[in-house]
DNA sequence: AGAAAATCTTAAGCTGGTTTAAGAAAGAGA
DNA sequence: TCTCTTTCTTAAACCAGCTTAAGATTTTCT
């Protein structure tokens, strides 16, 4: 079992000793994906938290036109999930998918609260990534109401040049909420 | 000193004794806030987490066109902060103002390591209502995406009826994204 | 009560972005 | 290499929601 940049990333924020890593090991699951595989569908309740060693994951939903809308991406050092499910044990209106073969760490909903009990210092490391993700979300409503759709793609491919790369076009589309023939336009514009 | 409203909903969900409670005590900065009172600027630092004991506050920041752009509410029992300033220390793009007369209690950044080494708790606490406000967070970019204007605001009389008679209606219609004339126009058609 | 400020409504014209439809190009499997 | 699938492009018609402007109503302050 190997989790590097796992173990790496929680070292930032709070003291592991080598025991502590040893016992998250027992609590850890990880896994290797292909392209395409679900780490949750529809209808299913989310079951885990994932981060993201090595590949790129999507989230998405489809939308009252039947079309896959995304709502997120979770490259290397993010966690991803749908936390309304998995908070509430509730069904998931949410798919997640690896949009590259991946390799990915689990923490089950079911064993989290044990986990935290004997590590505490987990408590405030995901306090700090919780209140990370939120303050982002924040950012995005902003952006998202401030900017027209053009700006708001100039704007993330000016942040994430390597990611546009990385991702097809039509997914970028769905992410910035607009269709990929205006995609498509804004591109030929420039 | 006195904060009901928030040692309850503490104790909803991490347990406190009434030693932990008063050592709390010291940490809190309670206020009463008259309607139209600012907590925080654009250009500030956010400098505290703020929790609303009594009465409503919102969040918003000054758009390109000049327009106040509310982002949030926050009502009794709701946390509200401009997370990414608070985090980072540093300027926010955001101003906090009150919208009726409020009861508010501040936990200061400055003090809240020292208040979570105290109260390891409060670090579990946080970590939940994080958790709760990044999931309502997720829901609510899944509602702007699927929902036209009309349906958004049909969606939220439904979920927030008392709230609706609470604020003004061009609030309301700067909060969900559209024009106060547009949100008169779907008032009258039903 | 009266004046000033804040809030809400109506209506016409306009535009950013979608829809639809068709084809071109690139990638992947056999 | 060839075929099938996936991804991207072009262009015209269309519409949800905005802008502008003016006035009506409600609230707040003196």
């Amino acid at each position: 079992m190997n989790c590097p940049n796992l173990i790496s990333h929680l070292r930032k924020h709070v003291p592991l000793s080598d025991g502590d890593v040893a016992l998250l090991y027992t609590y850890l699951r990880p896994a290797s994906i292909k392209k395409k595989d679900f780490l949750l569908k529809e209808g299913q309740v989310c079951k885990a938290n994932y981060f993201v060693e090595k590949g790129c994951l999507r989230m998405f939903y489809i939308n009252n036109k039947g079309m896959e809308q995304i709502t997120h991406f979770a490259l290397e050092n993010w966690w991803l999930a749908d936390y309304m499910s998995l908070s509430l044990q509730q069904p998931s209106q949410f798919f997640i998918q690896a949009i590259e073969d991946a390799t990915i760490v689990a923490i089950e909903a079911h064993q989290q609260d044990e986990l935290f009990r004997k590590l505490p210092q987990l408590e405030r490391y995901f306090r700090i990534m919780m209140q990370r993700a939120y303050a982002a979300a924040q950012m995005r409503v902003k952006y998202h109401h401030d900017y027209s759709k053009e700006e708001n793609y100039k704007l993330f491919i000016s942040l994430f040049p390597a990611f546009v790369q990385r991702i097809p076009q039509y997914m970028l589309a769905s992410y910035l909420g607009l269709t990929p023939e205006y995609l498509s336009e804004l591109r030929r514009k420039g």
